[in-house]
DNA sequence: CTATTATGCATAAGAAAATTATGTATATAT
DNA sequence: ATATATACATAATTTTCTTATGCATAATAG
């Protein structure tokens, strides 16, 4: 991951958002999605987004289906059942983390 | 810092900001500050304050006063002139971080 | 009166998560 | 023919944090 390196510590959770929403992607996908939707502001190193698609299939969050597309190699990954159930738990502490970023930057608003 | 390991990467900026609003505060003041803050959610580890404070003033973002109360030591910190035209950058990343994080966990909201 | 908790600093060892730099391979555009 | 885009991967290093200590004084609880 890229730039202001805020984004460390949160692309496990991005990753799994994505993975809820479109209920299957590749890793190239995915690193394009975001700099769609963040409008080019935040790009996934692959020497991030790879391991990181790897150890959350170790843990079982992912499955991986491998799909030649054009003569192309992709690797479609999607929720397990644990993995779902994770997503909810890893979204409602990151829109607690949010809250409490925007506390600290805008404490007036908190009242 | 601990918990959801989303508040990495967001420790000097939540000094900085600290620092902006009160003028000057010492390490301690600072854990307990955002302890209240958030709650008790958020709570800086003394392994990762301190480093990071001397990490800061060694780039010459902020500056230190020794002073000796009740009997105990405290070293104030607060901004330089630099540290206050970087604290602008910081939370201007951090916002739109923020607002970058909230279009990947609710896409409908920003169109 | 003594032991724990709170205040206040610091650092070292290790883990986790990223960056940077490679490497391989095919397809498309210049 | 060469560069860019697509698509994966990993190794070395760096950054940032946790965990575990260590020291010292003050206040509170048993």
């Amino acid at each position: 991951m890229k730039n202001s390196q805020l984004y460390k510590g949160s692309l496990n959770t991005i990753i799994m958002k994505l993975l809820e929403e479109q209920h299957r992607m590749y890793g190239y996908e995915i690193t394009q999605k975001v700099k769609e939707i963040t409008k080019g502001e935040l790009n996934i190193t692959e020497g991030a987004l790879y391991p990181a698609l790897h150890k959350l299939e170790a843990e079982g969050l992912l499955d991986v289906e491998v799909e030649k597309v054009d003569n192309r190699l992709r690797k479609y990954y999607k929720l397990t059942e644990k993995g779902t159930t994770e997503t909810v738990n890893r979204l409602a502490e990151l829109e607690e983390f949010i809250k409490n970023m925007q506390t600290i930057v805008n404490p007036k608003l908190s009242y």
